[in-house]
DNA sequence: AATGAATGAGGATTCATTCAT
DNA sequence: TATGAATGAATCCTCATTCAT
């Protein structure tokens, strides 16, 4: 990928800030953060590495843009399809529009699990207050649609439910991320219960969750 | 802690490797992972740095070999209270149960939140292998006693809920412990939804997910 | 300071150039000339920075084209000064004209200290000589205009005696203009030796200067 | 120059710091501050360059230290001339003892010339306390063995002097050493004024100096 | 003439680990 | 067993300058 022209125009330099994040996200995908170079980074989209920081203040703030762009995407696709449920889902519904949201989006799972130990180290409080209060709009606004799908969340439990499912990806992320002994460990027989499928148990345990849900609001109307 | 005369005996080197991993828990209770540098443990702990060398093989494997002492603790507490209900327990006394042998234990925590990311790196084969064997024994035997306290959690289901467990401690410690900067941001009053606290969420999402568990096992025996 | 159009004519484009030398002036009076980015200097004065570099080579003759103005200007009100105490003067009365001449004057002092160690470095051959040649001839009129009035002073004298003001000047710019720390360990009761007032030192200096070389010339005749 | 072993008791030590000392002037006799890195001290002195760490905090500190050494053995030795003139010194006596204890020490008058803009940089408070105290009473010993040669100083004018002295070799050090450029511009003929030799414009002002603090005394006394 | 996007060189520093003593 | 001196890899970022538009 090599830089052809210079970017002029608002809308050229979106452009070029879309590139460089898209080249970042492909690095990402072979590569750990702290092993992924801005120097890399920058060869790799065929700048110089100077004009990384004309879009990105540093490196922790590409991978936030990066991040938030990817959050966004993945929220407007999962509110599509909630919107399309607003009448009501079944627990595997929802739980295989999760998984539908998911899917060829591995790198983005990486990048949640590591958000909180990294991202957050070189940030300013402007940059943090921005991307926080952006993100808890989607949380909120995709929490209510989750809601108005799920009849039995009461209002706040779209939102809680959300943050429980960060926590998932993160936790799961790191179970199912080993590093490459550890993975080779992982493959004597014995060692099944550790091998552990990210999706599969992420989504396993958004529906027992959603269970737990239904059960605890059928309870307490039944007293 | 000043180290008096060398440790001859197996005796010896037992207790000062024991006394080693002390200051190195204390000191993580102050300190994160990479800041709590092994030039500083061995300060601490009035010995040299090659001494703690002689002792555990890398930085690793003494946070690994701290991991593992905790683990253990932990789980032996557990199954002690989980043989005590034996018979039975309902959501609250196994969640209660849990947040009594939580109580207190907030360096152990964070040490599961760092573990994958950063214990696994340095490690070789027979160390992890030795880990991970011992940890599954621990996983099956305290998920056995989850089974015999709670009926409604089928073969398997105890280690697989411990697993869950772990993914929700990993996540939610990292969403509890933002930067400096991120929990300034999250003083701000509309920013309560992300101001989490760990126990607590932990917790909640565990009551929810036995009941859910339940309510699962319900509904497969009704059919 | 916002340009609205550009210049055109010979005069336009002299005064825009002095208006850039004016806000860089007015840069350098807060900040050290390390710490005064070009891009400062072009945004506060409201062009791009590339505008900059149609007006001086590089920032080292931006700087050396703000000293000589600056030099020129001090020249010409010390040479008016001089020329009034032509029949004769005292030594109080050229280290008061001294003092009236360098009064609000304090960023031209920095100037000078910075001249040798930045300056010189990115600039070519045409621009020294010229620059040099400049100096040459304001440091013998006003070499020769002091010896007028201070009768004592050789032929020669008068310049050599500016060099030594020039090389003060620096020196004692240095010595009190410290470092943060610097300065706050300068606090001190102790350090009252290094707290350095510049115009004071300089002064006094001068006039020991000017005392020496009267005794000189005294001891000289005398003989 | 190679490291043999490593130095292990303190004498050992005070030796290897000087010799990574030595490096670094030998070094600094022909590259400048910024241009002479820590990896060619390092690469020179036959060390790693993370063993220049374990002998000084930082590149500053080490040519604090550098300078320190130098400056106390150039003291002592200005001392020890003085002590030996303690009746009374003619000026050309003092000059002529100044211009001796400066011979071959081209390297320390260049150090002296950055000390002020580099050295204090990078140093923390408690270095710089101890730097300054330490120079102080240097300069007030020596100031008052200065006064006890040269008669016609008053008390504090023999430490006053040694800063006159000490801005004009900031000062005459500037100047007579010019980038390449401008030296080449200086060898044209006309540009004899601008050619300063080093130690002799300094003994030169020196004994105008002296002479002028002689002719004030007397003036002085004479009312 | 003016713009401003793109360039790219350049270096101090930390700290886990080793190994001579 | 204990020491602690020595090792050395590895990377982000700034900013004067250029040049396509």
């Amino acid at each position: 990928m090599a830089v052809t022209s210079r970017a002029v125009t608002h809308e050229q330099k979106q452009m070029r800030r879309a590139d460089l994040l898209k080249v970042a996200m492909a690095g990402f995908a072979d590569t750990s953060y702290d092993d992924l170079s801005m120097a890399a980074i920058a060869a790799e989209a065929g700048v110089a590495k100077g004009t990384l920081y004309l879009y990105f203040r540093s490196k922790e703030e590409m991978f936030l843009a990066l991040y938030e762009e990817e959050l966004a995407r993945w929220f407007q696709e999962l509110d599509a399809a909630l919107e399309h449920n607003r009448r009501g889902a079944s627990f595997d519904g929802i739980v295989q529009l999760m998984s539908d949201s998911l899917h060829g989006r591995a790198a983005f799972l990486r990048l949640i699990a590591i958000l909180h130990t990294v991202l957050e180290r070189n940030v300013d409080r402007v940059t943090a207050l921005r991307f926080k209060t952006n993100l808890r709009e989607h949380v909120l606004r995709t929490g209510a649609l989750l809601e108005a799908c799920l009849p039995f969340l009461k209002t706040g439990q779209g939102a809680d439910l959300l943050l429980k499912i960060n926590a998932l990806v993160i936790g799961f992320e790191h179970l199912a991320e080993p590093s490459s002994v550890v993975r080779d460990v992982l493959r004597e027989p014995d060692m099944a219960l550790f091998r552990i499928n990210l999706t599969e148990q992420l989504l396993g345990t958004l529906r027992i969750l959603l269970m737990g849900l239904a059960y605890e609001a059928k309870y307490r109307n039944e007293r």
